[in-house]
DNA sequence: CCAGGCTAAACAAG
DNA sequence: CTTGTTTAGCCTGG
């Protein structure tokens, strides 16, 4: 009843981050590079649609406004999109069913059959075979007939066989709109509680910025409930001297050179400030906050970790919310990041650029033992850098053309995938104990996965069974040699925790689920 | 600071 | 499947 119909966008725009991970500092050791490079590479290349969309060279992508100067960059790439040929969408009826063509798929097919023999010696596949030797084979080609029937696929293999599977769970994954909508209400009235106190109530955080919603709720990424929200509360600092913390490059001292600033009082006598400390009195703070909040409860403080959690139940189910004290570092980003975000022929190199104008974010964050020191300084009192901020931002303008996943643009299928895993990893961590793994490492394989395919049509949403698969096998690489780069910091490795013997177990049951048409979804 | 506009995603209906 | 509506989140402009 409105006319509140919009036409087109220029402006997208980025922010705030999110936070996770944990892993031990140590080297790392070669680039990775994996297999995925021969046999998703060509392929991509032959798929025809890509001419039209990939016409040329036009990759400014969107470009989110962000700062005053950043908007610059917006602009300027909206300029440059020379106006792509229009989409498909409206060219084939029958569209995805009919897309998939000659070529691509048998491409596609005979990929799968690489897939199979390449791999097939490994144990899990003698241990699963020898039981069901072609029970994978007959489902695949029950559900494929029944596929073809209804829709008269041209590319059965790949698409009738997992594909049902994986959009039945993506379905049973999507949040019911009224939970969201109740847990938001509730979420954002005590974070809304939360700074008010910090800025009327105290003097050491009164200088608290607006909060940076993070992880995956705020980037439409949370699976099955809202029930899991993130907050990263920001405290600008003048001017700090940023020092590496052992040889990762994650972990930093800050030291605090000499201003007025409220949070002087957490310095020590080097003008090292003290992460412990204000971690300490942030917690103090945000307890006296949520006092009055009977429903809320605050969790017990986890050693080395930066967030206050809080529960509270919506409907009977109990929902939490991190609140991570953090502070931004308006200045260039350390020395480490130089190679990381190589999102060049992704998203282009002025994304890229605008991205490292941004400030970053550093979380009181540790691992191992506080009292271990380093150059005269506590573990403890040690940060984390933290740049969920351009993740979210990513995530949220993932494609290489500026309209991927917009009306009139090619739909993608990256999100889902990732959802996907991440659902994976949840179920067989309930199954095994993969406690060490998070999400985290999803997400920067995606990350990493999105660098090296990285055009919208090789992410094409008719196309989810075939990208799960290879992200899928991206994953389990990493997992085998026990090396994953953190997708900003490419010196750390957030493997670098966790043992072998986790991690490649973990890979045989994502190998086993991927073989088997995935039964844990079932 | 707020109101209003816009987007992505859920959802409803045909 | 397509189309239209609703909503939380986020941005902008006044």
């Amino acid at each position: 009843m409105k006319e509140q119909k919009p036409k087109k966008r220029q402006q997208k725009n980025p922010t705030h981050n999110e936070e996770k991970p944990s892993v031990q500092s140590f080297q790392t050791e070669k680039p990775t590079k994996y297999f995925p490079q021969e046999e998703i590479g060509k392929p991509q290349q032959t798929s025809r649609d890509n001419t039209r969309v990939s016409v040329r060279g036009t990759k400014a992508k969107s470009c989110a406004g962000r700062s005053k100067s950043l908007e610059q960059f917006a602009e300027e790439t909206v300029k440059t999109q020379p106006e792509i040929p229009k989409d498909k969408t409206k060219a084939s009826p029958k569209t995805k069913t009919a897309k998939p063509h000659s070529g691509k798929a048998k491409l596609l097919e005979q990929m799968v059959e690489e897939l199979k023999i390449t791999e097939a010696e490994t144990i899990i596949e003698a241990k699963i075979c020898a039981g069901t030797m072609k029970s994978p084979e007959e489902i695949r080609k029950k559900q494929q007939k029944s596929f073809e029937s209804i829709t008269k696929a041209c590319e059965p293999q790949l698409q009738g066989g997992t594909d049902s599977i994986l959009y039945t769970t993506l379905d049973k994954l999507r949040i019911r709109r009224n939970e969201r909508s109740d847990a938001s209400k509730v979420i954002n009235d005590i974070i809304k509680s939360i700074v008010e106190h910090l800025k009327k109530n105290t003097v050491s955080f009164q200088e608290v910025q607006e909060p940076l919603r993070t992880g995956s709720y705020y980037e439409n990424l949370k699976i099955s409930s809202p029930d899991e929200f993130d907050v990263m509360l920001p405290m600008p600092v003048a001017r700090v001297d940023i020092q590496p913390f052992r040889d990762d490059g994650a972990f930093y001292s800050v030291a605090l050179k000499r201003s007025k600033s409220p949070l002087s009082k957490f310095k020590d006598e080097a003008g090292i400030l003290s992460a412990s400390k204000m971690l300490k009195e942030f917690r103090e703070e945000v307890t006296k906050c949520v006092k009055p909040f009977k429903e809320w409860v605050l969790t017990r403080k986890k050693k080395g970790c930066p967030a206050v959690t809080l529960t509270t139940e919506v409907n009977s189910v109990t929902i939490s919310l991190d609140v991570v004290l953090c502070i931004v570092v308006q200045s260039s980003w350390p020395p480490f990041t130089k190679d990381g975000l190589r999102i060049e022929g992704w998203l282009g190199t002025k994304v890229r650029q605008k991205y490292k104008y941004l400030p970053y974010y550093l979380v009181p964050k540790y691992e191992g033992r506080g009292t271990m020191e380093c150059d005269g300084v506590l573990a403890k009192d040690i940060w984390r850098v933290s740049f969920s901020h351009v993740e979210k931002d990513i995530l949220k303008n993932h494609g290489s053309e500026k309209t991927c996943c917009e009306e009139g643009g090619v739909r993608c299928c990256r999100k889902d995938c990732l959802k996907l895993l991440k659902h994976l990893l949840s179920l067989l961590k309930e199954r095994e104990s993969f406690d060490k793994f998070c999400s985290y490492h999803a997400k920067t394989t995606l990350l990493h996965a999105c660098c090296s395919r990285t055009k919208d049509t090789d992410w094409h949403t008719s196309n989810l069974g075939h990208c799960f698969q290879i992200f899928l096998k991206e994953f389990e690489g990493y997992l085998q040699k026990g090396v994953l780069h953190n997708f900003f910091i490419p010196t750390q490795n957030l493997l670098s925790g966790i043992s072998d013997e986790s991690c490649k177990s973990l890979a045989q049951c994502i190998r086993n689920e991927r073989y088997n048409g995935f039964p844990i979804f079932k």
